[in-house]
DNA sequence: TCCGTTATGTAATCATCGATTACATTTCGG
DNA sequence: CCGAAATGTAATCGATGATTACATAACGGA
């Protein structure tokens, strides 16, 4: 149980470093911050232990947040950031390589963040919290992602690179051998391959490069 | 409120069919049932409204079950049951068909059985209750599935189907691409799609296709 | 047939959680 | 300086998973 600060005016000013004061600096930052820390642990994300690890009384989230699935949201949304962030730095790293290389790139650094960070790739991709709040960055950070692989494919056929034409039907399979990858290893359907040691993130490099390979002219 | 009958004899040897005796004919199986049913409903299952369904009290699951996880693990294990006698009855249709085309079969009957049964396939796959009981033949069955694609990959190897003679690389992208193409129609990452105009599996169908394609020689 | 053991169901109770309401405190603009 | 708005608290509710003590039925041997 925190000890309350009472040896300090409740009325002052000035409040000393050790008082701690009536509001909480920026409440809604830290409990998003929480939640994203309990998911990682990998505890269930509870709305009262968030504002347990804020220290700040069980109501006050809801001051914040209409309710649990609206925090929930936030966290998507932070974590889809954090996502897009990572796999934007990939791609920049290989931004000089030739269109399907890029591809490959995206789909290594995307199975790679969604192995180090299981619980909020969870979170960001069962969707549940998408429909929170459709208008929000969530929804853009996930489209952007979406759009970064179609223009890939896209300049990969204006080079000629490709073997059939139907870019949808190619999108929509490489973003299925994508996630499905990165979510069959967390939903435990494939052997226990090291993080660590980088297995997983090999065995995704081949199977993107027969996902390549298949679609690729010659 | 489910209407208590007291008028017949609390002792009576011969139970009259509208007398409720004091033991359930088989709660565990009931249990199980009205779970089924409330995750096909949407519902989140509990344990309390799985009793309340089968007019029994809250603790009375208790008896059959350790633990909630429990009762979902042998929820999913009746699931992966069905889903996987409705995957052999679709293979043998088309038993007499070659092994690429007997792949896509199995890969558009697998789609087909998660968009008619998102939450029994969503309980299914994210393998939140497979580790409860390993021994259990919700992971028979499932290992079954798997070998069956695994069967019919290297049975087209064999005949001289396939560019490449990498099968575990070939199975595990084909697993991830099935798998990762229910799972994001779901989970709402595609657009709406019909399920009942059929719209998925076709394109599941052209998919599957695009993959075989890409695996298959010449 | 009787009786005791075991299986199965109930009642009562607990802790936790999401959520709401009334109230307290602080902040901030006019 | 003051009142309204923002933000936090206390108390409380209903639902849930789980446990314990107790009640009842089923079953099998003497």
């Amino acid at each position: 149980m925190p000890v309350r600060q009472k040896n300090s005016k409740p009325s002052a000013r000035r409040r000393t470093p050790e008082a701690r004061p009536y509001h909480h600096g920026d409440l809604r930052r830290v409990l998003i911050d929480a939640a994203l820390q309990l998911a990682a642990e990998g505890a269930e994300v509870s709305v009262r232990e968030a504002a347990r690890r804020a220290a700040v009384s069980p109501a006050a989230p809801f001051r914040h947040f209409p309710n649990r699935d609206a925090l929930m949201a936030a966290v998507a949304e932070e974590a889809q950031r954090r996502f897009r962030v990572e796999i934007e730095a990939a791609l920049a790293e290989a931004a000089s390589a030739d269109p399907l290389a890029r591809f490959r790139a995206f789909g290594v650094a995307y199975v790679r963040w969604a192995m180090h960070n299981p619980a909020h790739f969870e979170i960001i991709s069962t969707g549940r919290y998408f429909a929170y709040d459709s208008s929000a960055e969530l929804t853009r950070d996930n489209a952007e992602l979406v759009a970064l692989t179609e223009r890939m494919l896209a300049e990969a056929a204006s080079q000629g690179l490709l073997r059939s034409a139907d870019l949808k039907r190619i999108l929509i399979a490489g973003r299925a051998l994508i996630y499905g990858f990165a979510r069959m290893n967390l939903d435990g359907h494939f052997p226990r391959w090291g993080v660590e040691e980088g297995q997983i993130e090999r065995m995704a490099e081949e199977v993107i490069d027969l996902f390549i390979a298949g679609i690729a002219k010659g």
